[in-house]
DNA sequence: CGGTCCCTCTACCATGTGGTAGGTATTTAT
DNA sequence: ATAAATACCTACCACATGGTAGAGGGACCG
């Protein structure tokens, strides 16, 4: 891996872990082992190499999300899959989510410029997929696509952010351990509940 | 309102916005109209300050969450209701949600335990809520409803924090200003689905 | 009047941090 | 061989920032 790579990749999880303000360029440079002022001549101001972080993430979700997502792509069951595959996404890439969760909170317009120019084309496809659906009497017709797609997408990258605090609230027990698993669980029955058309519960229902 | 509240507001919302490491004292000092000295009378020190405005927090959440849930005891539609309550609740209250979110990133362990101390007694009176719909088949009897609770309050707060970003992604259309009642009215319809028991939607379902 | 809280200020300091200037090896091109 | 580009360094600086020391001035109390 080039140097530049391995500074992309330090920065991408001190930023994800204390923040851009939060992190100095020190430290990126002591976690590559090199000095500071070796950083800058790759990287010729932090606020250069935060855009090079923001970029890398970019080009790495382009890159794997469409081939996450067309890996499900058994023609039937796909939307039930492709949930399945947006979580697990997120959560192997836990520094990435983070890091863009905090841009989020920092720059919110530019990066939702960002994402709009290079990633809403990627989500809208998998609106477009909803739509289809709905047509096909599989997902809820009064279902608001875009809304969805957006929120869940954002509510992935929420758990897994989140996970560290709630390991706590509810790390009284024993159980803490999983309880990630069981948000995850939950937020995927969840999410189907609210995509799709479900036959009548066989409850006791009167 | 005394000078410590008034310093205390400030710090929370100009924490909320640039975070606890992006925000110099003086900024805080500024906007109360003060000097720095002044502010540090009050708090001897921004870590002082910090955990005042995480207990100034909570303890208003501790306050207010109780009366808008409980303003919902209509008995019988009370978790249809609460919901709705919840997502106000937050939505009405940006800068204290999007500090604690940002502190979750921060210092997890610590807004852990806070958050275990003080605020998941009031959430685990939901869930006992919930738990009583289980039985009384009004609510889904596979739903996890520890991680259901954690799962939506959390959701809520994201929604609203996130809006400034997806204003900008769905932003390209006229429709931009309203995107966010969109999303908070699928996010309720979404909740309700998760939630509820629901009867079988009189669709076209061969 | 004198004391003593309460609040605010001026003056100052130590440190951390982003960034510049310029040097030195090593490799690559001509 | 020589020039030039690459990669990394030492030395340094300007400045922002958290925090200290201590003085001044009201208000209230004896």
């Amino acid at each position: 891996m080039s140097r530049s790579d391995q500074i992309i990749q330090a920065a991408t999880e001190l930023f994800a872990l204390n923040g851009y303000s939060g992190t100095p360029l020190q430290a990126v440079a002591d976690r590559v082992q090199i000095t500071k002022q070796s950083l800058l001549y790759y990287f010729s101001s932090k606020e250069l190499l935060r855009q090079a972080v923001v970029k890398s993430i970019v080009d790495h979700w382009q890159k794997s999300l469409p081939k996450a997502l067309l890996s499900t792509r058994s023609g039937e069951k796909m939307l039930d899959r492709t949930l399945d595959v947006l979580i697990e996404f997120f959560t192997q890439d836990g520094h990435r989510a983070n890091f863009i969760l905090r841009e989020a909170l920092d720059r919110p317009g530019e990066l939702g410029t960002t994402l709009r120019e290079h990633l809403w084309p990627l989500l809208s496809f998998v609106t477009d997929y909803v739509e289809a659906g709905k047509k096909k009497g599989e997902v809820r017709r009064d279902l608001d696509a875009e809304a969805f797609v957006v929120r869940t997408a954002s509510a992935a990258i929420n758990i897994v952010a989140m996970a560290p605090v709630f390991r706590v609230v509810i790390g009284g027990k024993e159980e803490a351990k999983n309880f990630f698993d069981r948000q995850i669980e939950e937020f995927s029955m969840a999410t189907k509940a609210a995509l799709f058309n479900r036959q009548a519960t066989p409850s006791s229902n009167p």
